[in-house]
DNA sequence: GGCAGTTATATTCTTTTTCATATATTCGGC
DNA sequence: GCCGAATATATGAAAAAGAATATAACTGCC
């Protein structure tokens, strides 16, 4: 039997990696508990992009196409057409800024209300059912934890882009806190 | 002002549902953290798709396809015809097992192995760099509590099939623990 | 006011991903 | 051993997504 240290050391080479790699394991949360709503929206005969596009309206009424982009996590160029089947659908509606006639904001219509609302209803309930084997504290830290990595990623995503290879880390809250 | 009250009952119908939605905040927080990574896998040459999975086979050599397809989170059809070119590439190859015709086992190759390592090293201190926003505890927590819901959805997904609507929800976790 | 640089959206082309289904093989009951 | 059901992989057409680039409009500076 192999001492602990030893087990240790060798960890790095040759133990699994991807079982306990973040990024793998929020893709594999997110592609579980998503896949397992998508089928919900899907039978009831909505695409999951419509779902994606009309909840992020109803919360944000007025965004322009690159910033509901950044909120739906797609392609300013992808989202274009969905915007433009979603309107031929009568279910989202443009208006040129007047001010600015670059700008086109996204108004979700009344009848994208009418669809979207069976379906938020639908992913509150699918999304109690998916946190009941959490405890409060677990969900409102799991929470809490995301929008933090959302929040930092978001900020590094734009300050990266300015100052290409900054070399000034800031202090490490691992280094601040805790042994 | 209106009362904590008053908020709590408005709020189900008219404040912004998708800010704290679990799934999108791990679809938001899996799209920040990748896509960055993404980004460091492209720079070196390689392909998103090609990374996924070899690093999938460096922990879990001789998989399936339909099991490795369901570790890296893609659709079998999808995952063949990634395999045909990283085959052709000679970063893995196929072996078909002896007792069963069907099956066709996937290895990785020591090329593949060469360039799968430097990548992996990318993707661990990419990993410290993006946690480093977290306390050790933070990222403990949010690690367990991703195990948690990946393990619980794996078999929800299965059980589901079979059953396909149980009523006969287990008893919740927050309805035993907390108040 | 005009020009350089930036921002917002659209378009085009290509690649990726999915969906449905085909093919081959095995398993289980009889 | 044979037949229906199940499982593993492959294929082909269609939809979705992405990258690159075009167009149009604004901003700021001279």
């Amino acid at each position: 039997m192999t001492s602990l240290r030893q087990l240790k050391l060798t960890e790095d080479a040759s133990s699994p990696f991807v079982d306990d790699y973040l990024l793998y394991l929020l893709a594999a949360a997110s592609h579980a508990l998503s896949s397992q709503f998508h089928r919900e929206v899907k039978a009831r005969g909505a695409k999951v992009q419509t779902w994606r596009v009309l909840a992020c309206l109803i919360d944000r009424p007025g965004l322009m196409l690159t910033e509901l982009a950044q909120f739906v996590l797609l392609e300013q160029s992808h989202l274009t057409k969905i915007i433009d089947q979603l309107q031929a659908s009568g279910l989202v509606e443009k208006q040129h800024d007047t001010t600015d006639r670059r700008k086109i904001k996204i108004y979700i219509t009344d009848h994208g209300r009418e669809l979207v609302a069976p379906l938020i209803a639908t992913a509150k309930s699918h999304e109690r059912q998916a946190t009941d084997i959490l405890t409060r504290t677990e969900e409102k830290n799991l929470k809490a934890i995301l929008h933090k990595l959302i929040r930092q990623h978001r900020q590094a995503g734009t300050a990266q882009d300015r100052d290409e290879d900054r070399q000034l880390e800031p202090v490490s809250a691992k280094d601040r806190l805790e042994a």
